[in-house]
DNA sequence: TGAAAAATAGGTCAATTGTCCTAGGGGTGG
DNA sequence: CCACCCCTAGGACAATTGACCTATTTTTCA
């Protein structure tokens, strides 16, 4: 292997900073400080804003389905595995206060944007949509899966959006409480025809 | 009165441009030649882009309180009036599919550049937040309405933010549907204790 | 070792940005 | 008529942006 970083370095910072600062409001320069290489070094690497922007998908794609593989892994009910989802915002609790949901953030300033990369970014939701569906399908949702998928989608958008909004994190706690109370009447009733 | 408009619609224009394509993303010359300005004239009235920002806001928190007291004023009961605020996402359904919610989009915005109208911008936020808190006490809510205020604007985000990612207005219909279903649900047993 | 390739640095370029200044136009009141 | 003030126009400014090029260094490998 003749190249350990750099290029991916660079992808890491530019996903962390496209997080924190937004894509537009980050420059190259940004990015070269923070990898610490000259802007020169930089192009030869990627010859444009927009590919890096493609890298930084791609990464977050990556990790996005590897997160999920590695819950369906675990071997635990479809229940189990959507309070897995719904317990990332917890997980990243902290940062969705300062900077929002990463996906839904950068998904809205792109569409603001008009930019060509909406397609790849809206595939993040995508990902999560699909394998959520799949999830209720297993636990019996039937033709109501993929609505219980966007219905759940969305309250995380919406708490993350809040929380960043009025800067406060106890109101993600409530809302999860909420969101698994929601999940437990899903299930069709085990006793009923 | 002898300055009838141009000011008012500089700040009309912003208004829609920052929500169409982001405060950062929109620059004077777009503002002024939506206007049909030149950018001369455009610094006579505004010294700053932030003035400009602050005046966008001001006419947001202006039109956000007049409605809500508009539907304050028609006298329905305060489930009523709670659901005028819910088909708000109808009302702007076209809009919110294209460009997500005004006050969430901006606000997300802001945070991300860490802009200094952070605090005026969440206002807009507070005055929905606190409208329906009085409107869930009314209902009977007590110390649970601040809570179901928040939820309530966390859903409608959240849905908002789908619409824009999916764009899938249709999303909005069935939401909204169930977020009534819900408001249904919020008003204390009539029947017990 | 030595030549080819990969990687890095630093500088240049046109375009755009927000900001600012000055000249002029068009009324009103003396 | 002239002077005054509100408004407008158009240009100039430094700074920053994404993009690009060319030397120089480092690494690889025959």
């Amino acid at each position: 292997m003749p190249q350990p970083a750099t290029k991916d370095r660079i992808a890491e910072a530019a996903d962390q900073l496209f997080y924190e600062q937004g894509f537009e409001a980050t420059s190259f320069a940004d990015i070269a400080a923070a990898v610490g290489i000259s802007r020169g070094n930089f192009y030869y690497h990627f010859k444009t804003k927009d590919e890096i922007l493609d890298a930084v998908i791609s990464r977050r794609l990556g990790s996005t389905r590897a997160m999920l593989q590695d819950w369906q892994a675990q071997g635990a009910s479809p229940a189990g595995r959507i309070t897995c989802f719904i317990r990332i915002l917890i997980a990243n609790q902290a940062k969705i206060t300062l900077y929002g949901c990463p996906a839904g953030t950068l998904v809205s300033e792109l569409a603001k944007l008009d930019h060509s990369a909406q397609g790849q970014a809206n595939a993040i939701f995508t990902l999560f949509r699909d394998w959520l569906c799949r999830q209720f399908q297993e636990l019996g949702c039937g033709t109501r899966s993929d609505a219980c998928a966007m219905h759940l989608l969305a309250r995380s958008q919406g708490v993350a959006s809040l929380a960043q909004a009025f800067k406060d994190p106890e109101f993600i706690n409530s809302e999860v409480q909420q969101m698994q109370d929601w999940l437990a009447g899903q299930a069709p009733a085990p006793d009923a025809g």
